[in-house]
DNA sequence: TAACGCTGTAACCTTTCTGCAACCGCCGCT
DNA sequence: AGCGGCGGTTGCAGAAAGGTTACAGCGTTA
């Protein structure tokens, strides 16, 4: 694992790096916010262990532009002053973590462990045909680059047609899964929503009808 | 977050489940060992507070129960004698924790809070989201570098929001999940929360509606 | 005690969804 | 060619869902 360490009083600097290695951690010191982005910039780091009062640039500067150049590393802050106010300043400037001090070292680990450890949400699982794409859990579902505004109930078949990878679904079967009983068994809701489906996904088509037996996604 | 506290004791349990919720926990309340599995069968808690002596189903067997049953809570269990032999039996029937009566209040809601943190331990300490921030220890959200003065509802629902890493969460389940019993189920109280955050949050809107479905975060 | 903040309720309004039904067009059969 | 069956399309209206707001009860605080 490895961890960059801006702290400038060498002191506690040395204290800490000292104590993370024998950790087990690989750890760089650097004592201002120019050397903090340089090496940023250079190397790839797990954590960001980050003292808000240093020279050169500021932490909170270093913090916000770490976040806005799309670094990787988790930030966790260290802020000298426990009131209420810099905590939300900590917070608004993206850091993943803060500590005031003084701190505990063990709890210093436990943080750096933890964000360590987090890695980038699992994604979740997505149907996918050709350029088609649905997201179950979030409910979004795209063609291409273009989000595609579905209601429930056209979302649902759609999902049923990509689950059945390309084998002809049976209108009743389509039915039976979408709708509850309270409707009408002869009514037409399939092919409207079927037909709403089709004008939403666009060209080229995607939903074949075979005839007499039901519908298939094509591709 | 919710627990459910069985206690035949009606002005012992009346006292903790008050105490409790003044902590911010969702609190339902049962008397004897059917309804506690019953409640712990129909919903899923944090965390089961569980007197040893009470009514119906012995403490021991609904601890045993709810174990076997694969419940994903952690379980609590309040023992009247403080033996070792006592303690040694409920952690023996898989219980997370115990505490002997008498205890002290301020002991239980940290040992609550402790088993919590347990059975979640992938929730990072900051939940990140866009510019949207919640430290969810201190109870401390801003948007941006502004700080968002929220309740403790809506710091509730919002955290479950965040949690759940932009899947779709049903209003069902926020319900379940922040609300105890005492509310009636077809309260309109998640739909006002919800507004209510959405104010406060500002624009742009962070908090999208899905149709029949329930709520996500944006992004 | 007065003031305040939190929260649930209710009333009211807006938006969205969705089934129906009428109509259209294609195709095969007589 | 004419007809009938099947499937597709679309405007519409009712219903249901969701959003907003004022207000009241309650517990806490000054």
């Amino acid at each position: 694992m490895r961890v960059l360490l801006v702290e400038d009083h060498a002191k506690l600097a040395v204290t800490v790096a000292t104590g993370l290695r024998r950790e087990g951690m690989a750890v760089d010191v650097v004592f201002d916010g120019h050397d903090a982005l340089a090496h940023a910039a250079a190397a790839s780091y797990d954590v960001v262990v980050l003292d808000r009062d240093i020279p050169g640039v500021h932490g909170d500067e270093v913090c916000r532009r770490l976040v806005a150049g799309g670094s990787e590393s988790r930030i966790l802050m260290l802020t000298a002053a426990r009131s209420v106010a810099s905590r939300v300043e900590g917070l608004g400037l993206g850091a993943d973590d803060y500590l005031p001090k003084p701190f505990d070292f063990s709890e210093l680990v436990a943080r750096i462990r933890a964000l360590a450890r987090r890695s980038r949400p699992a994604l979740p699982p997505i149907l996918a045909h050709g350029d088609l794409r649905l997201d179950s859990a979030r409910r979004i579902a795209t063609r291409g680059q273009r989000p595609l505004d579905l209601s429930p109930k056209e979302f649902a078949v759609l999902e049923l047609l990509l689950s059945a990878q390309g084998a002809v679904v049976s209108q009743e079967e389509i039915f039976e899964r979408v709708w509850d009983e309270s409707l009408d068994p002869f009514s037409q809701a399939v092919k409207t929503t079927i037909s709403r489906l089709r004008a939403k996904l666009g060209e080229p088509s995607l939903i074949e009808t075979v005839a007499k037996s039901g519908y298939r996604m094509l591709g």
